[in-house]
DNA sequence: ACCGCTCTTGACTGATTAGTCAAATATTCG
DNA sequence: CGAATATTTGACTAATCAGTCAAGAGCGGT
């Protein structure tokens, strides 16, 4: 019945995604988003209520993709300190792709947009909050199986500690994308994440408390 | 001669830092800011040739009350750890009353306006690298002390261990305005900053690695 | 052929945007 | 007082903003 879905949907969100992340939502209007997916308004607004709700999808479209990865990354399979450092390619290597491909160092894409958006619309924030807390789980995992191990204290706060990987890393991709520099986090991103877990990656090896 | 100079470029700049860190540069109008600090849109523009020429100026401003902060808290004569532990303090007061202030936690104005405007304004852009590096000097001073004093090893890297931390307190920050939430900082800053540097705050003391 | 449904079109609205400007006002100096 | 200068006023522009809508186009089922 009816008129064949097409791409329509996706060439928008697919679009918003690129020009959010590299500028920002309050930074881009709806024609602009439109006129680069080849849309029109009407059809904008036939697939999403408001501009709010198309920020809502790029940001379950990115989350999905994400998630695909991170089940992969951070697999019990793996070691638990590979899973970190399998993870920190991962960034560098997608953070190196879409800085080539947009043309600037964009960072966490729910970071910026969080941080956009934290104090303007409570669903975004909502939603942004539910991303964290999911990204932490996949450290916290790891950071339990490493606790096992002995590969750091039984008693951690592994939840504390997840949250403090989470700044760390949020942070230097906050500065990666303001100072349009990926050399910071290519060359310090895993050290001092493996310096926050209290472990020392590869060949180095020191000395641990119990 | 002429009239005489009034507070009215003043209450401009504050009542823009005011909004534009709560809720952001590209959210909030001139036309919001003029009225909010009663001020006709002609004054503006007889002080500012543009909202861009605001927001630096916020930034100035901001920077001179950030610099006078930091010169005490990280004054040689204090203890190197006393300072990181003073800041840590001195962050927490600060946000606590800027939220009770502006009822939203607002996280650190230099990485929110960064974040939103890196790929937009390069002046902006600029400025605030600026004064990331002007705030990573003072750690790196402080630690440059510790690595004199033996506290860390002698051979630490104190550009890319301030650069780490520099990086762990803007994530820190930018999670809790995201969340909106005070907690994990009050809990978790100074924990995950010790942790980073590599040394135990206070009581709880572990062996070191040199 | 015709109906019913989905999707697309593009002109339209009313509000808001950053920025302009000429005239008015207030003050100091001579 | 009167000239010179600094500041204020508020109406104005032209562009852009998010969002609307009525009409039509493309397709499946009957």
């Amino acid at each position: 019945m009816g008129r064949p879905p097409t791409n329509t949907k996706d060439k928008l969100i697919e679009t918003a995604i690129d020009l959010i992340w590299r500028e920002g939502y309050n930074a881009i209007s709806v024609d602009e988003i439109c006129h680069q997916a080849g849309v029109q308004k009407g059809s904008f607004y036939h697939y999403f209520p408001s501009k709010a709700h198309l920020a809502l999808a790029t940001m379950d479209s990115c989350m999905e993709d994400m998630k695909e990865e991170y089940d992969n990354i951070f697999s019990t399979d793996r070691p638990p300190l590979e899973r970190f450092s399998l993870m920190v390619q991962h960034i560098i290597d997608q953070q190196r792709g879409i800085s080539q491909e947009l043309g600037h160092v964009c960072g966490c894409p729910f970071a910026t947009l969080g941080s956009e958006l934290a104090a303007q619309d409570a669903e975004i924030g909502n939603k942004i909050n539910d991303i964290c807390a999911k990204k932490s789980r996949y450290y916290e995992n790891a950071l339990s199986d490493m606790a096992k191990q002995g590969i750091v204290p039984k008693n951690t706060d592994v939840k504390l500690k997840a949250n403090e990987i989470f700044a760390f890393i949020i942070g230097q991709l906050l500065m990666a994308r303001i100072k349009n520099d990926l050399g910071y986090i290519e060359k310090n991103l895993e050290r001092g994440l493996f310096d926050l877990i209290g472990v020392e990656p590869a060949s180095k090896k020191l000395k641990r408390t119990a």
